[in-house]
DNA sequence: TTTATACTTGACAAGAATAGTCAAGTATGG
DNA sequence: CCATACTTGACTATTCTTGTCAAGTATAAA
């Protein structure tokens, strides 16, 4: 039960582009070099923010990646979920509804009430934290 | 970031053995039968299991599987460690110490934060779960 | 004491996911 | 016009997951 590093990665770098928040773009090989993660993989995760419209990104000399939205509006919930797909601890309390309802077990299966408390207090927590709240706590160390 | 099969097999197996609480042992077939799931990889999660001594074997005919202690004592977090090895969601906050030590990041890094608060939580709710909860639900269904 | 039932151990393996890398572009500000 | 930087998609090594399989060992009951 791991998140992958796609989510610890991705959270970081959009930490680091959260403290340029209106102080200009962001730049992959930048935050590259400040986290210790491969341009290459940056990219990837990168890309897939950009067409979440989580981040935008801008081309030419000194170009790079902006937040699309303000950091208080942005919550790690929110990076996790497009990096990782979901939040969900287990398929059978997933919020995409096909594969949920794959479990022909569900209505009488006994353990699914604690996967969905679980569920819960996982999205709980990820939403309760934004970029600012990091952003701030980055500054103030 | 989902839990393995081994967890949700392994609860559902041990609700089984819980339901059975001082009614004599559940054999494995029996089990494997009902949740369909096989008898081969109930054995690999069952003896895990029982190494930590959350349950006890007993051979022969009409042997099987038993709780080793009293259902209320056994949480849903218990069995998960077991059969997971950590409820972690990232390695920088496990309880195994040499490789939480392992991220040199860690005394500076501005997302452990949200990765300790989230460990808590998902700890916080298997261990708020008893087999004797589950096992209740299960009777009054 | 036999034997059916059941547990025990360890090796093995297909498939998916993870964690990246690499190459060949395209776009654009200065 | 060109350096800088983003964009896309293919590719790959490793690890994890999800099991299976074989060859036992133990024991309760008849």
């Amino acid at each position: 039960m791991k998140l992958s590093t796609k989510s610890t990665y991705g959270l970081r770098a959009m930490v680091n582009i959260a403290l340029q928040y209106e102080k200009g773009a962001t730049s992959i090989s930048d935050i590259a070099k400040k986290e210790g993660i491969s341009v290459a993989y940056l990219e990837q995760l990168l890309n897939k923010l950009r067409r979440k419209s989580l981040i935008k990104s801008m081309r030419g000399p000194k170009g790079g990646y902006v937040l699309a939205k303000a950091p208080e509006a942005i919550t790690v919930g929110d990076i996790v979920r497009v990096l990782e797909g979901d939040t969900a601890p287990v398929y059978c309390v997933t919020s995409h509804d096909k594969i949920r309802q794959s479990c022909r077990r569900s209505p009488t299966c006994v353990a699914k009430g604690v996967w969905e408390k679980l569920a819960n207090a996982i999205d709980g927590v990820l939403d309760s934290v934004s970029l600012e709240d990091l952003a701030r706590q980055a500054t103030h160390k």
